[in-house]
DNA sequence: CAGAATCCTTATCGATACTG
DNA sequence: CAGTATCGATAAGGATTCTG
């Protein structure tokens, strides 16, 4: 996923698929992948997942604040999305468990990459937006 | 935990920063900057002024369908964030430039990696929902 | 040219109560 | 246990008008 010839983590000549105006886009592929892992939840339960399989239960408990609504919409439209797959135990009570499918592990991957960014650079965010944040000082080395 | 095996372009083993569940998720560095280019224009913004620097009108015209609110509003939030810089020329009529900061030309590095993958597979995305997508195939059929 | 201000519609999210 | 169903609050986004 690197490019093909920058060595800093930094530099131009990125070469986004479309060139900008992009057509509708609604349509857009980035766009809407985007608009998916920018909601409020997706994230979290697939990096959940990312661990192990994990039930419904164990995934309200596991994120916190999340409530049972936004859960449960949020697992459906992963799982129309392919990137989770559900399976059910038909059990007494019954049992649900949830796990990243090939798509979903996938998508891990660039995301990790950008949220390694966020972590290294939100404190100049933080900065430009005249919060003091020093925490990232701490054990500063670099 | 997780497999070592798969073969298709992704691995497991990510280290997410946080475990998963986060604390307060409301101040997680990922969270927030997930939310940021997840809006609907911010990354379009993004990309045109990966180009290069671009005037507001110019920046009007390259991306489609946005509004004038949302492009002022949109580019006053990435400028508060670092991502952007405003220049004002005091001309008549002015002239106002955006750029990139370092900063925003930064952050574009792993959102490409993220563009790179929504186009790779986001006809996987559409067949899981249900929506045939034949256009990458564009060698077959007729 | 580059916006600010206003108004309005829609999408997102959360709390609560109920169920097989 | 694993949801569904309802309702209300708030945020995001868009259309239009006006201005230095």
């Amino acid at each position: 996923m690197s490019g093909t010839h920058t060595d800093v983590p930094s530099m131009l000549a990125y070469r986004l698929p479309a060139p900008v105006p992009a057509a509708e886009h609604a349509e857009c592929p980035v766009t809407d992948v985007l608009r998916r892992v920018g909601d409020k939840w997706s994230v979290l339960v697939l990096v959940s997942l990312g661990d192990r399989r994990r039930r419904f239960n164990e995934l309200h408990r596991s994120i916190e604040h999340i409530s049972q609504r936004m859960l449960t919409r949020t697992l459906r439209i992963l799982e129309q999305d392919g990137l989770i797959e559900r399976e059910v135990h038909p059990t007494v009570p019954p049992g649900v468990e949830y796990g990243l499918t090939p798509l979903g592990r996938g998508l891990l991957v660039p995301l990790s990459a950008l949220a390694d960014w966020a972590v290294a650079n939100h404190h100049h965010i933080e900065t430009a937006r005249g919060r003091v944040d020093r925490s990232w000082e701490a054990t500063d080395a670099r």
